[in-house]
DNA sequence: ACCGGACCCAAACCAAAGTTTCGATAAACC
DNA sequence: GGTTTATCGAAACTTTGGTTTGGGTCCGGT
């Protein structure tokens, strides 16, 4: 039920290695995507379902621990499981601190893959269900007029309508406006629901977060 | 800055190490504590200070993994840094699983362990902070009466005093007095406040949460 | 028997939030 | 030129929120 349609990304030079890995994670249910190089894997594009990587540290273009650090840069958040037949104990501790799932040592057993990897694929659904809660709030919040934005900021920071009014020098009967718009277009049931809305979005205004109340 | 008063707990059950990890810490500005043995160490009790503890895995009595994994399950959250002088990839693997900053082979250089301590009480500092922020929640909440804190939940749910009236059996104006004591009692500036204090206490209304409305 | 605290409620307010209806200007777009 | 959108505001409400004042019961501790 958990292995089911969830994908697993190999990036490994060696092909024997690459066809052992696959049909050992093919025959558990996976769906399996090898390639040679992290080029390949980078032009093949990620599907939208729970996936990791099974990662060989030793390629010939990149380091394996090179490329798990470029993903983190390049804010591609999929969980990686790292292998290597010659590592040491820094490279552990370099790949296990860039975030890797897992490390395993060549030769290794296949049950501690499919561990690792079970492990990596619920990483990524969890994280997936997360971000897509974000997604559509993020969404909500950019349907926002830049107004209705700053508006926002000061109410989930616990300002009332007037004081609002008065930093933005608007009309109190504005503001109500603004407010009204900012919950509908969000779809908060309540100043409760927009609040944690707001702190899942990161939402505060600056200038009122760092100081008391300035004025 | 970062240095001053912070402490480090050292346990290693080699004499001569102990002595040159602390006179290096200690020339560093650190409050050093070494042990031979985590029994000394547990029986020492903790300062209530930015603190880590650098730990040796291979100890007479208890593997040093073992031991981290112990106070995890203990509650103890002191941030570790492991050493070891014959050390392995999966024992790398599971030391920093369990959460250790930096894991280190022997001999390693004065400035690995330096980064390493450093990082840890970092660490151990921003935790500290969150932590107290909780603490000063928690007993503001435990000031609450089961009433008081019965509104709380449903209140900062995102019910109107009417519903909350409705729900617990109350008239309003009794569900307004018992919001009041709240706010007060948990010095909330403002609703979004109280919200963003439930958020951080894990607090809700289950019969809530979990369906729509029960009623 | 007395006191304090938790608990409950009503009347009478006042302040804040929220809505609708009526405008109005200015910029962007077709 | 016409339309849309964002912006701003007034008037006239209704609904919530919040406080104060003044009661009342019940229970546990002294």
């Amino acid at each position: 039920m958990t292995t089911e349609s969830a994908r697993i990304y190999i990036i490994d030079d060696d092909a024997e290695m690459r066809g052992s890995l696959d049909s050992l994670l093919r025959s558990t249910g996976y769906d399996v995507v090898p390639f040679a190089s992290t080029r390949e894997f980078l032009g093949h594009g990620l599907a939208d379902k729970p996936s990791c990587l099974v990662l060989d540290i030793r390629l010939q273009a990149e380091s394996g621990l090179d490329f798990q650090e470029r993903l983190a840069r390049e804010n591609i958040r999929i969980p990686v499981v790292l292998m290597t037949g010659h590592g040491d104990i820094p490279m552990t501790v370099r790949g296990m601190k860039a975030g890797a799932v897992d490390f395993l040592p060549k030769p290794f057993r296949e049950e501690e893959m499919l561990s690792a990897v079970a492990q990596a694929i619920e990483t990524d659904r969890s994280r997936r269900a997360a971000d897509g809660n974000a997604g559509v709030l993020r969404q909500r919040y950019e349907s926002l007029t830049p107004r209705e934005r700053e508006v926002m900021g000061l109410v989930v920071t616990g300002l009332m309508n007037k004081q609002v009014a008065g930093r933005m020098n608007l009309s109190e009967i504005t503001v109500k406006i603004h407010r009204g718009n900012v919950m509908r277009k969000m779809e908060a049931q309540s100043l409760a629901d927009l609040v944690r809305m707001a702190e899942v979005l990161a939402i505060r205004d600056t200038s009122i977060t760092r100081f008391g109340s300035p004025d």
